[in-house]
DNA sequence: TTCTTGTGGTCTATACACAAGTCATAGGTA
DNA sequence: TACCTATGACTTGTGTATAGACCACAAGAA
């Protein structure tokens, strides 16, 4: 029943939802847009942003990404056709994966 | 009042959520885990974790990082040294630029 | 083949992220 | 200098993402 989630992330996950708000905010201000210009231009509310560039690590990341990508923010280094490339070759990959992942139990593969 | 959210996303920031929730998938097969394991180690539901590997871009990007973390994909193409010092960098240049965005109205400066 | 288990669904109840609003202050501009 | 606005920090009400349970099917293992 979703109990108080208080949620434990890891130091490199904080760090990167960070990174990533801080990159909004700096981008953003290069831009010359207020809060406010960039909220509306998201659809989102100026106090959502806040916490986007604040790097609160429960904000939707959709948003997140709609929001660097306005502020022209690369997302994996890649452009829109890199982007759809590499998607593309994901899928391939996990098409040549087993659809489930199955543990061979018992046999004690820590043959050390 | 928060009414019914039926957000818009740009093509490029949709991509980038379902290329990472493919990333995560596919890590995740090579690792040999199982969706319940992921869950478990990050201390989220199953179902969750179904969401995530879809794409589905209102999951919290603290969570999908944090997920993306544990099966080793690099955020930012970056790893832990890697991410602090581009956060110092950040920081930097964030205290160089201007604390508030200011317009300078009435003066036309599309003087072209 | 059968058996086991991983996966993809659905459904419900609850905690919480969000929008919208207010207020105080910092900090650019004139 | 004083004015004005962007920002930060709240509050409140509501929609919804989530956990947890369930079921059905698929897919490896024996």
């Amino acid at each position: 029943m979703a109990k108080s989630v208080t949620r434990i992330y890891s130091r490199y996950s904080r760090e990167a939802v960070s990174l990533l708000g801080g990159l909004v905010r700096a981008a953003r201000k290069e831009r010359k847009l207020t809060a406010q210009e960039l909220a509306d231009r998201a659809g989102i509310s100026r106090g959502l942003v806040q916490r986007i560039e604040k790097g609160n690590p429960k904000c939707e990341i959709g948003t997140v990404f709609e929001v660097a990508t306005i502020v022209g923010i690369k997302l994996f280094n890649a452009d829109k056709t890199t982007l759809t490339k590499h998607i593309r070759q994901t899928e391939e990959k996990l098409a040549l994966l087993p659809k489930s992942v199955r543990k061979t139990k018992k046999v004690v593969d820590d043959d050390f």
